[in-house]
DNA sequence: TTGAAAGCGATACCAG
DNA sequence: CTGGTATCGCTTTCAA
């Protein structure tokens, strides 16, 4: 059996009280039984049960961490960073994948609720009232999401979309396709926005397929749709579904860049990968992931706004065309 | 607040023990009282708090699951198998991600320790005794690894090694190069040994360029090595090394599988991708992760060895070559 | 500065 | 079948 407080107060001859305080706050005991309370922990190899500390605190140490895919690259560098910097803070997390399914999702929160101090939701599916209400008054940050002023740390995605257009528009694409991702992810729905407006006044003229799942077999699966709409360029909802078109392009016969070039988002370590390489809009997930635990645990510890650590508690991260293999239309060269 | 057993009781009109019971043992209660509590759990949207349940039973309901690196796509898909098993018998899961360092592994835990009813370590990187003194009497199942006679879910290396090397001396090859992964890692040193062992039985020569880290940089870092040793064929620790190698060779001019022929091990998802594709001993993650978790919760329920849910405490688990793009030697046509 | 004692929210044993 | 009560390990007043 692990020792317990009660033995490391036996040993050193003071009470549980000053156990307690000698490691929760040293100088409010003094050195000579501050020492002698160490050196029992030390003899005993004691460790703090953290659900008992939990049980009278109301803390647990513990982030929940929500994923709607942790096989999707970019979550996977998100979650890495998150772990990281949760490690150093003290923090355990709780890792939940909703496999992209707003019901799993809300499941999952309401399930795992009582076990966290608070959630980082990172590109949550479900609605924005069912997320306020299911969360309570949890602190929670949101990443790759917006909804309404809770706090949040998003890629600047329109700008990711600008360069992007910008980038085919300059190669003389003049009709380009943007393969959309989930109805419900709002990161979708804000590049959808983006790629409409911004299309607009560059006179591109955007085809947009329908909704695919992000992930390869969302790509392969539109991917003809793709073809048949004539375009001369395309723009993935992400990485994931751009190399799903490659794919199923080279079956086809259509090379690329050479018949139509190819811009993803997210600069998964894959996209750097195939032949030709696959163009995309690069995203920060270390510092994303790193930003979302500091911006908790600032909440966790009541500093308002954490500003000095995250960089605003609603940060928007600078996205970065990477371009690889794009080129200009085949007729237009 | 959250309302408690106690706001229950005292609505249903019955003790503290009634209702934990009505919960947890519906049959050892009156119908009528269990009704009452029912309904006043409806009305309170009363749920018991995990911690304090954990307090008392000395249980948390949660299982720690460690991975080397979240961001390998084989590690991410066992997690994600994992995962949903563990939710679907009422787990949840302590994600650690130790950064393929020993050390931290071991750090991770032992601060964990505390907060789960038991691991599964997902081929932990630390020396056998240090893991089994660390784990102490925590339950504990390993993934990809053995250590002793503690319940692991392991891939049949050895075989998926043999079908690899049959394959290539069947193409004629004999000469190739084994890339090998972290010395920490227990499957590359079953690799090792299958391939040196299977090549002299088959007359091939072996070459070893040295230990690499097991990602892309890791691959990319030994390609030159690999082609100064004049090789026709590589064997390369995993996907992510092998995809490396094949980036690698792209830039020195080196066609595979024309002038080299590369076989992986994992099955990732990009391997199929890259163009040619690539050749791969495939592993069931998911059986995998399922199978980790089942036998974990047995070991948890006390049930001695669970054959009947997960094939044997220390299943192993069928490997399957995937031929894509290899081929013969280029001066053996 | 220290110790005694009252919780925290549930479980489980023991009477009744 | 039900209620009272000790208990889990720690934190946190409150006195001394």
């Amino acid at each position: 059996m692990a020792a317990t407080i009660r033995d490391v107060a036996r040993l050193a001859g003071v009470s549980q009280s000053s156990v307690s305080r000698a490691l929760a706050a040293p100088d409010q005991v003094r050195a000579a039984t501050r020492e002698r309370v160490e050196r029992a922990v030390a003899q005993l190899g004691y460790e703090p049960s953290r659900i008992a500390r939990g049980l009278s605190t109301g803390r647990t140490g513990t982030l929940g961490f929500l994923v709607p895919d942790i096989a999707n690259p970019l979550f996977a560098g998100i979650v890495k960073a998150a772990q990281r910097r949760s490690r150093d803070l003290g923090l355990a997390v709780l890792l939940a994948d909703a496999d992209e399914d707003p019901a799993t999702e809300l499941d999952l929160i309401r399930t795992l609720t009582k076990q966290v101090d608070g959630f980082v939701l990172c590109a949550p599916r479900a609605a924005d009232e069912e997320l306020r209400s299911v969360c309570g008054d949890l602190p929670v940050v949101l990443l790759n999401r917006r909804v309404g002023r809770l706090p949040a740390v998003i890629f600047d995605n329109a700008d990711g979309v600008r360069q992007a257009l910008a980038h085919l528009a300059a190669l003389g694409h003049r009709r380009v396709a943007y393969v959309a991702g989930p109805r419900t992810s709002w990161v979708n729905r804000e590049r959808q926005r983006a790629v409409r407006t911004g299309a607009a006044a560059l006179g591109v003229d955007v085809v947009e397929p329908g909704n695919v799942s992000p992930d390869l077999e969302g790509g392969v699966a539109v991917a003809d749709l793709v073809l048949a709409a004539g375009v001369t360029a395309v723009i993935a909802y992400n990485d994931m579904i751009a190399l799903g078109l490659v794919s199923r392009f080279a079956v086809r016969g259509v090379t690329v860049p050479g018949d139509i070039s190819i811009v993803g988002f997210d600069d998964i370590p894959a996209a750097a990968l195939v032949s030709p390489a696959l163009s995309t809009v690069s995203q920060p997930q270390d510092r994303c992931g790193r930003a979302g635990v500091d911006l908790l645990a600032d909440l966790l510890d009541d500093r308002p706004t954490g500003r000095a650590r995250a960089g605003g508690p609603r940060a928007s991260l600078p996205t970065r065309l990477i371009v690889r293999a794009s080129t200009g239309p085949a007729r237009h060269p």
